[in-house]
DNA sequence: ACACAGGTTTAGGCCAACCTAACTCAAGGC
DNA sequence: GCCTTGAGTTAGGTTGGCCTAAACCTGTGT
């Protein structure tokens, strides 16, 4: 109790804490306490006693040796966190030359220092914008989101052409190849061809043939546009 | 000893005893326990600890009972951390609309959460501008800064026309009520007269005369313009 | 010369966050 | 239905950064 007045002022830690949690634990599913740790990159034990905090806080459940869910106001805090994650990415990518593989670092600083004012004013020079440069959606102030439906590039069929919409990719090496084949939001890539036993796939884009392997080709997140 | 490539990951705390002693101690002078406690709002103690740890990492030197003291590289952090906080005020107030009496309080905050290159972004963004939005001047990126000359209107002689380079004032009210009379860097004023015992100067800026009391008249920094 | 006042430091605690080592649970193989 | 195994938790320790209370300098006034 007492938790829904005491929201204000958690530290970095724990936002980052109930960041984590929250991209574990998708459609009220669970997420371990190893999950968290190796996200985190901390030791079970220090989550163990975070986790015992938080619940105390009022910000998760915590089924001991079972897992752990964000109650409705942890899930607000940590709404507020991808927010303004997204809306720094964004900033930083339109305004200060930032490109995609590199905004993830900075904004990950950055979210825990911005007030709120700042956030929205970054918002509104932006237009408000409905996704991040890596075409994640971004929560809006009062907490909703709205997730896009999209496939996989990698389960499209071969002939179909779609947009690529979102691409759930953090690691700065990969970001940075699949920007030098043109692969970002936005991008039109029609499925040429697939090899069999999950091998690589033969796409088009730009009017230029690529090929991709398999775990990138599930990255990319796409919309279909038309099929032949 | 070792200090000189131990430069790195200073902590948030450090970083503002480091700001906090380099405003305290101009020319080579002295801050004391006290001084740095009423700045950083906290208790003597807590004050002589952290000056111990400090002087360890050969960040200044301690005089027991005496002072303290920036070393050479505790200088340049602490010149680092000023460049940040004036280019980030210098920004927030050019592309995000901020006003001069609360970027402050944001910058505070985000000076310790940007990397190099953000805020080298940001310098390029703005121009490389030499001073920030209340006319303090921006120390170089290689950590030297130079304090332009100035004199406050408090000090002019009647008839004196001068230019406003700097505002000294760190309060928002007075930063707002300054705005109000158009007293920024940049005005050009006109000493019209001056109350005897302290009493409060008239001065003419825009064309319109005003009244301002010399405490505010000690805090705006002149550069003379004319004579008569 | 000395005592007193103020500023300064030391002593001892507390809390947030982390760690390693040791213990405990829960789920699957037989 | 037991026992192993790996995940989870508890125990206990460390560090940074703060606090209050108590002891301690230092310079000033007489």
């Amino acid at each position: 109790m007492s938790a829904t007045i005491t929201s204000d002022a958690l530290t970095r830690s724990v936002e980052d804490y109930l960041k984590a949690i929250y991209r574990l634990s998708p459609e009220g599913r669970t997420a371990s306490t190893s999950e968290i740790a190796h996200l985190l990159e901390l030791s079970p034990p220090s989550v163990s006693g975070m986790v015992k905090r938080l619940s105390e806080l009022g910000l998760l459940e915590h089924l001991p040796y079972k897992g752990v869910q964000l109650t409705a106001e942890g899930r607000r805090a940590a709404l507020r966190m991808v927010r303004r994650h997204r809306l720094i990415e964004a900033y930083l990518v339109e305004f200060l030359g930032y490109s995609w593989d590199i905004v993830h670092a900075e904004a990950e600083r950055l979210e825990h220092a911005v007030s709120d004012n700042l956030v929205e004013r970054m918002a509104a020079a932006l237009g408000h914008p409905a996704v991040d440069p890596h075409g994640d959606p971004i929560p809006t102030a009062d907490g909703s989101i709205e997730e896009l439906a999209s496939t996989p590039l990698a389960v499209l069929q071969v002939g179909d052409t779609a947009e690529i919409v979102r691409v759930a990719e953090g690691d700065s090496e990969r970001l940075r190849y699949l920007a030098t084949l043109g692969l970002r939001p936005g991008a039109v890539v029609t499925l040429l061809g697939r090899q069999p036993f999950g091998g690589p796939l033969t796409i088009e884009t730009r009017g230029e043939v690529q090929v991709v392997g398999q775990a990138l080709a599930n990255v990319l997140l796409c919309r279909a546009m038309a099929t032949r």
